[in-house]
DNA sequence: GAGGGTCAAGTCCGT
DNA sequence: ACGGACTTGACCCTC
């Protein structure tokens, strides 16, 4: 049982609604502040400026969930800020979000923005930011991360999810030095909900699908396709064996991957119709690491109907700077 | 209002 | 050694 329709093919896209000429943005944005500002003031006016903070920002997810709920149904799909509860994970401020007014109050407003999420049948994730290393060597790292994955999985709670396996997904990437091992032992400390909704994606660089393919049995993996691109310039097809393996990781939900593509900024000349070519593009002198910033758009069609492929088997999120605009352009253009 | 420096935290690449 | 990149530039201060 999940907490979405499996029969839909989505295209989703991440964290903040772009504007555009028609969509009155300011109530769908969420705000934030620094520790360091927080800690500048007296202890009420840091108070005071954390609800404003929490109050804004639940309200601003609502609202994005109703927009997200108004799109065309296949394209319902949104990742969720990691700012929501500025300051959630620093030590200085665990104890204003347990004191029973704040829990109550988020128990309440944020199941309601569940209930609308399941309502509109809008598919939701999170994607903990890069501070987040469950893999890590150093144990302090490690246990500051299963913190910040817990607050994560808090969240996800309050909405009403993490009940069953994949209702919602947190995603983050293997990281640290430990690899697929220290990601298996990082899940013994997790609680149940953060297990259910834990899911590993391949990076460009240290940890690829090889290596997320060993964690097949221990949380659903996201295949992100650009990375894999980056990491060995193989465009992977969905028919792949590994295809099927990550797969079987849903254990019968339906996947997501991720879909990202090099900037057109940096591949200023680059033919539209032809998928880059990742050696010759090395040889020419371009970094991996040039490559692997997100464009504005996707601007590749090539590029485009290699990934919209995927979409028989997997939801696809899409990871660019123009947000709902990209997605729904590449929604709207990419026919297979 | 515009512009620039700053921001809790990890890890890697490229220069 | 240091800047940039990553799921995301936003915010605060000064002028």
């Amino acid at each position: 049982m999940t907490t979405f329709d499996q029969t839909i093919n989505r295209v989703g896209f991440a964290c903040k609604i772009q504007k555009s000429h028609d969509v009155a943005v300011k109530e769908l944005n969420t705000s934030t502040t620094t520790i360091k500002w927080l800690t500048a003031q007296t202890k009420a006016k840091s108070e005071q400026r954390l609800w404003d903070l929490v109050k804004q920002n639940v309200s601003a997810l609502y609202h994005q969930i109703q927009w997200v709920g108004a799109l065309p149904h296949n394209q319902r799909m949104f990742r969720i800020t990691s700012d929501l509860l500025p300051a959630y994970t620093h030590s200085d401020w665990l104890a204003f979000y347990f004191q029973p007014d704040m829990t109550n109050w988020l128990e309440r407003n944020l199941l309601e923005c569940g209930e609308l999420a399941r309502a509109l049948d809008v598919r939701l994730s999170f994607h903990p930011g890069q501070f987040c290393v469950l893999a890590s060597e150093n144990p302090q790292v490690v246990e500051n991360s299963i913190s910040e994955f817990e607050y994560h999985a808090d969240l996800a709670r309050y909405m009403g999810y993490g009940k069953t396996f994949q209702d919602f997904k947190i995603n983050v990437h293997i990281g640290g030095k430990q690899g697929p091992d220290g990601i298996k032992r990082a899940v013994r400390s997790l609680s149940r909900e953060a297990r259910n909704c834990l899911t590993i994606e391949n990076d460009e660089f240290k940890w690829g699908l090889e290596h997320s393919l060993e964690l097949v049995d221990t949380c659903a993996l996201v295949l992100d396709i650009h990375h894999h691109w980056i990491r060995t310039g193989e465009y992977i097809e969905p028919d792949d064996s590994r295809i099927l393996r990550v797969l079987d990781s849903w254990r019968g939900v339906r996947p997501v991957i991720h879909y990202s593509c090099s900037r057109e900024d940096v591949l200023v000349d680059h033919d539209t119709a032809t998928r880059p070519d990742i050696k010759e593009l090395k040889g020419l002198g371009f970094t991996s690491t040039s490559l692997r910033a997100h464009s504005d758009y996707y601007w590749n069609h090539a590029c485009n109907r290699w990934a919209m492929s995927h979409n028989d088997w997997a939801d696809i999120m899409c990871e660019s700077k123009q947000k709902n605009l990209a997605s729904q352009k590449f929604c709207n253009t990419a026919l297979v």
